[in-house]
DNA sequence: AAGTCCATGTAACCAGTTACATGATTGC
DNA sequence: GCAATCATGTAACTGGTTACATGGACTT
């Protein structure tokens, strides 16, 4: 089945949550290892409580606004979230579009090439930046017991250091390639 | 336009080749920066010619096969390529199945983790020692002019170069993960 | 007055994947 | 005898994206 069911069930297996958290949660820049839309969200949640993997409770909130429908985990929801972790994975192709337009960068001037670098380089910058802070945060909220696997905020700083390595490393490749058309021309 | 085009002009650009050669290149270990299959390759491929971008002439292989069809970039191909390069690009998100596998690690037992991360730090040492064997022969290919940015074999070094970083950089925050996991349980 | 935030959903479209189809030759 | 290689393509399905739809409160 699709990934985006795995995304909702690992977030809901933390914590309950209505389909609105869900996409801010998925989409936030901190954490966006699976960004989805509401349009996915709402029918797949459906889905996943006909087969007894969630279940909702209505909650009226503030009187103008629909009511909400928290949604929470069941057992069965648990143990097949369990099972789909343990099953093995290939590692993805990392589709970048940008690599694609780098694999052009001979019909380009240098100084076009070196605009996209730049441009691209303060971007991933940005993401490091935003992993960093959001690893101390969490850090934070973890208090000083960091080995404890069985806190999902442990898993938590795992993945977020891996999106903060993939940024950084984004950004000395980039500083790379600038350097390898800097040195170039006398 | 979906990416799948300018990814096929971006090997046309370089040299003349049919849709089969063009699915070897874009889908060898070596070069994964944008994995597609025959059925997307042959329809793009004569979308393509339809707009002038491509052209192709018959060759007659050996008798038994069937006529192939060998592509070449045209002047109007060659810069629609050059205009999609030279716009921006948002940096993609890495939807990375395994990280969100990860992320439930706290479901896991500490032993099942591990297996895990040692599987995925195998396919990734693997995927980096092939990058680095490509980059040597490219580098030999190019000789000893290896500054010039108008070769395209340039662009291929850096491209293959971001490939081996990132997956070198994958296989550190496996160990690292792996390290957090044992220095754990007294 | 315009735009954003919460909170839900539907409909239409497009891209990408899987499966199907053909066929002789070369290597194991 | 079986699988892989070259070489082309079509058909059906599925997952993801874009656009559409609603609606009141709060901020600028």
């Amino acid at each position: 089945m699709s990934p985006v069911r795995y995304a909702l069930l690992s977030l809901l297996a933390r914590e309950p949550l209505t389909g609105y958290d869900l996409a801010q949660l998925l989409n936030a820049r901190i954490a966006p290892f699976w960004p989805v839309r509401y349009n996915q969200i709402y029918p797949e949640l459906a889905r996943l409580e006909e087969e007894g993997l969630l279940k909702h409770h209505a909650v009226e909130s503030t009187s103008y606004r629909p009511t909400k429908k928290v949604y929470e985990m069941t057992a069965a929801g648990r143990e097949a979230l369990r099972e789909w972790v343990l099953l093995p994975v290939e590692p993805t192709v990392m589709r970048d579009e940008f690599l694609l337009k780098i694999y052009n960068l001979w019909l380009l001037e240098p100084e076009e090439t070196i605009h996209q670098l730049h441009e691209q380089r303060a971007l991933h910058a940005e993401r490091a930046k935003a992993y960093e802070e959001h690893l101390e945060e969490v850090k934070i909220q973890m208090g000083p017991n960091t080995q404890n696997h069985r806190d999902p905020l442990f898993a938590s700083i795992a993945v977020i250091e891996a999106g903060m390595t993939y940024e950084r490393q984004y950004v000395v490749w980039c500083d790379h390639v600038l350097s390898l058309l800097a040195s170039e021309v006398p």
